[in-house]
DNA sequence: AATCTTAAACTAATTAAATTAGTATAATAA
DNA sequence: TTATTATACTAATTTAATTAGTTTAAGATT
């Protein structure tokens, strides 16, 4: 019985590198052991199971799309900062698919550590938007429109639900121009309102 | 052994009740068969297993939302008419959060049904972009602008995803408002340079 | 060096869910 | 009345996750 000395590491680096191949729906608990050179209930001995496991693909993705982006947005500043970031998760979620799947699902498995991962991302872009001339209140608004369509649109390349043939890129780099040219024209117009705070009727 | 007269309808319509209730991840056969009052194995009278279910229950989904955007955007034109369309389909999925959640796995089953199901509705799509002036390839872009920002934002406020207290629906407008406004603003742009282009093929 | 402890592997058993096989009966058609 | 078919059933199978209980290698303690 040779100790194949594995970790948690060792399983969540294998599990990265099967999801991204074959899709989390297809990874079974056996089928990963046997990638390690073990058999399956061996894994409980550094995991809790499957849906540990999961979690566990999670943080470490937004982990790795917080620091991918972190990366990305050194020296650059305003509306180029918020185009560094979009690009930057759009190249990380390109080379892991099978991990971002897992990612959309973060809701699902809350925890201390998963809370830290997002939050981190979360601070930085509002760092971001708030660098911008816009009030407090529509930054907050803005991350929403962008976590939707980032997180919209990957789901659907992803998943190949784009059957047009004009490239996928182009689309995105055209979408990410609406959205800024968007937040730069009704920019004026939020600061105007933003000024009168009490108002409780919705824009225009 | 008194026949329960179930039809595929019945089974559909009892999934969609349970599944808007509890979500996809928590039903069984077992379950479902209950609650309509026979043993599982009977349900293959009528579907052919769990997968077929998730794919009956897309199609459906996906019929019911085309209808209910078509019949919002009847008599409205225009930018009007994208956002009734966007309104439209919010409205949807919030009464239908556990549908919308096996609707964006669509790809998963590709088949002829879900085809016209879909095309259906990005052809009406479309329409609705073209009508604005902007050329075709510009309108297959946007359309998967929209299709990133309408899914991936269902899906985050379906998962609970938005953490802060702003209201949800205030930050789908504003994200809406973002969206016509960038088109608006980048239109003159994109006629200027693609005055002569033309593109004909299928909405995506 | 001998022994103790622990971590990490194993085999075997259990549980849960989907599915398949084979049987029985009610409803309907001939 | 009889034959056919659809729809239900029970029982068995398969697959995957998980749990229980056992064994051994590696390192720590005497």
């Amino acid at each position: 019985m040779a100790k194949a000395n594995i970790d948690k590491e060792t399983i969540i680096n294998k599990a990265v590198e099967l999801v991204n191949r074959v899709g989390m729906d297809q990874i079974t608990l056996k089928m990963l052991a046997e990638n390690l050179g073990i058999k399956s209930p061996s894994l409980y001995n550094h995991i809790e199971g499957i849906d540990d496991l999961k979690k566990q693909l999670m943080i470490y993705g937004w982990k790795q799309a917080e620091q991918r982006i972190t990366q990305a947005v050194i020296g650059v500043s305003g509306y180029d900062a918020i185009r560094a970031m979009c690009y930057a998760f759009y190249d990380y979620v390109m080379e892991n698919p099978g991990v971002f799947h897992v990612m959309l699902w973060y809701n699902k498995f809350q925890s201390e550590e998963m809370e830290k991962a997002t939050s981190q991302l979360l601070t930085i872009i509002f760092k971001l938007t708030n660098s911008l001339d816009i009030p407090d209140d529509y930054c907050f608004h803005l991350i929403r429109t962008f976590r939707g369509f980032l997180e919209g649109y990957f789901l659907l390349v992803n998943n190949g639900s784009f059957g047009h043939p004009l490239p996928i890129f182009e689309s995105f780099e055209i979408s990410i121009d609406v959205l800024i040219a968007g937040i730069q024209s009704l920019e004026p117009e939020w600061n105007k309102i933003d000024s009168m705070k009490t108002t409780k009727g919705e824009p225009q």
